[in-house]
DNA sequence: CTTTTTTTCCTACCAAAGTAGGAGTCCAAA
DNA sequence: TTTGGACTCCTACTTTGGTAGGAAAAAAAG
């Protein structure tokens, strides 16, 4: 029926998918790796599996570098992340690697199988009861920045501001804006000085900070 | 059967959704707002909402501000992005800000009711089209840097320079990561440089903006 | 117990960032 | 027409950031 790939470094958890495999899908064939080596061997020699179980924690693999490799070299093949970890923005992080799922190892069989079964359907599947949750979790991770830009301020800005403000957070330099937008690095000066002022950042890299998640287009609209 | 909201500026817009909902989900209860203190006005009458549509890119608030001050003041409440756009990165930023699925305004009328079908029986819906695809899309979105820091590099670096990049992209200047650190300010300096190096970055502002998906915890714990 | 890497710190120097204050032009609103 | 904001640029100065090169203790690796 489907063709899968395990990797894990704990043989009681292969065994333990194998099972669920075995009885929700049978059929199936059903393979092992240990370690993200020994499932790029497995891929090299039939890279048409359905689907990638992968361990998050593995030992030489710290992280996301053991989906990245796979993503890398088996583009084409899903890959779904088993953890046993609940993080919220850590299980964002795979998605946006490349991960077409992410199953708990503390989710019931049924549940494993639902996942697995959606996710042969097409479906990018994610655990609810982890992502639903009151955005109140939502401030403890993520990047813990000490300055943070108000929208309100930003209509502070003049147009040529808002302009070299927007260089500024790609990280250009003085010299390199004043180069791009025809005018001297003074009046760059000029400008940055008052957008620090306006918007009460100390240094350029705060602004940078604060301005993850503000859309300059936006204001240079109207 | 279901009570839903929904936020768009667009008149047109609203009606077909309202349409939608009609067709699939009879019986409904169908309120609409056109900006996000509308839709404040409205969860303040009724905080029992099943569900409230947002669209994304309406005037007077940019980007993902809407949405934050929608779960800030009703966090129980479940909010589906409905946008234009179909960036990945800022699909996966929705969820991580509370929103609990994603449809596009490009998709058909179809898929829209299978996904709130979906949304409904508690899942987080993504469409898969977008998120399944090859991370090479990964580098035409979002904000326009002409740097970014590839995991492989931060395998360089050893971990004091971990804890000082950490510092660093929260847009501490060098002596105040000097001071926290209880070292002084000229060390400070022999890391940020063997930083710059190691990341092949010019200066520290290009660190803070190609960083800005980097999990330094991550790292950290090993 | 060596050897290597990491961490610490220094001096000296140069480049970049930021401030202060002034000044001229242009344009739009009062 | 005048007032004021926006934009431009200047000099001069201070602070911060970053490089080069060396040195030494501490920790990790062999």
């Amino acid at each position: 029926m489907y063709q899968l790939l395990v990797v894990d470094d704990h043989p009681i958890f292969r065994q333990a998918i194998g099972n669920i495999i075995d009885e929700k899908f049978p059929g199936s064939l059903f393979e092992q790796a240990e370690s993200i080596e020994q499932a790029q061997n497995a891929l090299q020699k039939n890279p048409d599996y359905d689907l990638v179980l992968l361990d998050l924690n593995m030992p030489n693999t710290s992280g996301l570098n053991g989906l990245l490799s796979l993503r890398n070299d088996y583009p084409e093949v899903p890959v779904v992340i088993i953890s046993a970890e609940n993080d919220k923005q850590q299980i964002l992080q795979t998605i946006s690697y490349g991960a077409v799922g992410f199953i708990s190892k503390s989710s019931s069989v049924e549940a494993i199988a639902d996942s697995l079964t959606s996710i042969f359907n097409g479906n990018v599947c994610l655990p609810s009861d982890i992502i639903r949750t009151a955005s109140a979790q939502n401030n403890t991770q993520q990047k813990s920045k000490d300055f943070e830009i108000l929208p309100e301020k930003m209509q502070l800005l003049t147009r040529k501001e808002l302009i070299v403000l927007k260089y500024l957070t790609q990280g250009e330099a003085n010299k390199a804006i004043a180069y791009e937008m025809n005018i001297s690095e003074t009046t760059v000066k000029s400008h940055v000085s008052s957008i620090l002022k306006k918007l009460g950042a100390t240094n350029r890299v705060k602004v940078v900070v604060g301005s993850a998640n503000i859309d300059f287009d936006q204001y240079l609209k109207r």
